[in-house]
DNA sequence: CCAATAGTGTCTTTCAGACACTATATA
DNA sequence: TATATAGTGTCTGAAAGACACTATTGG
């Protein structure tokens, strides 16, 4: 492994940062961690951390998830998100970050406060003070907010949000949470039903709670939901 | 600048890799060089080079683009689309390069010979040899395509690969070719023209050549087209 | 019973697919 | 005149928005 020939001055540091949602109670929020060190010393920050040698970007991403937030990814969705690398980014020196997104369902939380792991903080309480956010977080957040808000447009990615089985009640609060804005429970329900293998019924899996029992369903087959949803049209 | 607290073993050399597409005669063509050196020496590559310590991605990335195709950007659509960072992806050692998509008008082009410039490829003989192609590049060729098909379904960044000022069957063109299917002259005529604000008409701008005349357009300040158009669904 | 949520049906509008037809240039 | 491309109009079917109505639980 001879790389005499390659020139010094493209020799970076490599990260991962994530951004990692989850919706509690019809409310979205993502995994931050208070960074303990300089820079940004106590302020929140995306979980992340540096490449190994011996990973891919892929695989470091899942090394952080799982460090910081207890999740193996059995169920739950991540994706690469995109790389910034602004000279100035990090005043330590050149570091390039590979951002993820990682969607994954509220049940399989683990508690924090703990310093090792992250806390989850509602979206709309972070991007009310997003100039907190360490690094360059804040557009990497908004990146990672505006990518899962149209890839529920036309996959069935938000079922990642959801526990294993689930209703459609309980997607369309997913989608209310991403979106931000209401979503018709009939309409919805006449969509993502009839779409071909989106969603597939649980024999005899019946909801409880409050209200009429809904029929459970699990995620189908088919990844794509077409035609799509519009989120700027939708009712 | 003290990084001594940062891990060594992320150190890596980091790379930008460009998808350069233009419409030839109604043809998809993707820019390639031919390696001069070990290794893959001989074999077609997208251009592309190391990032250096006194510039982001997207500058190097124009700066490659500038120097493979004497393309300065004016014109022309330029965007981030996913970084590759498998360990073995290149035999001199760890390198994560960052692809990039161009899309830029045909008449642009200046011609190829030149060591230093790119050829131009059509992409179906190219995906036919897909093989060829060093390092990843197969792969990146393949996102970069996907992309960019998917896109023009949903903005105007069509629009990059046309002359400044066009016409519709020029346009039409171009997504026949990124799409690789026919799309019907009449409702796509009827389609683009009535979306709000996606294309300018030019005042007595008129097309010249076999036909009918027809009115010449620039893009408009919509960047994007709504509803979509479906490349599945379309006629 | 009432409140709450699940689920079905229906009307209307929008828009895409298909394609007839007209308009205006060049060979 | 023949041919080619531009552009308009029209019919039909698919699907979304709006929303009435029924179904089935818990309190």
């Amino acid at each position: 492994m001879d790389s005499t020939e390659l020139p010094a001055d493209s020799l970076m540091r490599v990260a991962v940062d994530l951004v990692i949602l989850t919706v509690v109670d019809g409310v979205l929020h993502v995994a931050l961690v208070t960074r303990g060190i300089a820079p940004f010393r106590g302020r929140p920050a995306l979980p992340g951390g540096f490449v190994r040698a011996d990973e891919d970007l892929a695989q470091a991403a899942q090394r952080e998830l799982a460090e910081e937030t207890g999740i193996e990814l059995g169920s739950g969705h991540l994706e690469q998100l995109a790389s910034y690398g602004a000279v100035g980014r990090d005043p330590r020196g050149r570091v390039v970050s590979v951002a993820h997104l990682a969607l994954i369902p509220a049940e399989r939380l683990r508690g924090g406060g703990d310093a090792r792991t992250a806390d989850w903080c509602p979206v709309d309480a972070v991007l009310a003070d997003a100039g907190r956010l360490a690094f360059d977080h804040a557009r990497v957040l908004a990146d990672g907010l505006e990518r899962a808000a149209s890839k529920i447009e036309y996959t069935s990615v938000a079922a990642s949000l959801c526990p294993p089985e689930f209703t459609v009640g309980q997607l369309r609060e997913v989608y209310q949470a991403v979106w931000r804005r209401p979503v018709d429970p009939r309409n919805f329900h006449r969509k993502v039903t009839s779409a071909e293998d989106f969603l597939v019924p649980v024999p005899g899996g019946r909801s409880h709670g409050a209200g009429r029992p809904a029929q459970l369903y699990r995620v189908g087959p088919a990844t794509l939901l077409r035609p799509p949803m519009d989120r700027q049209t939708i009712n």
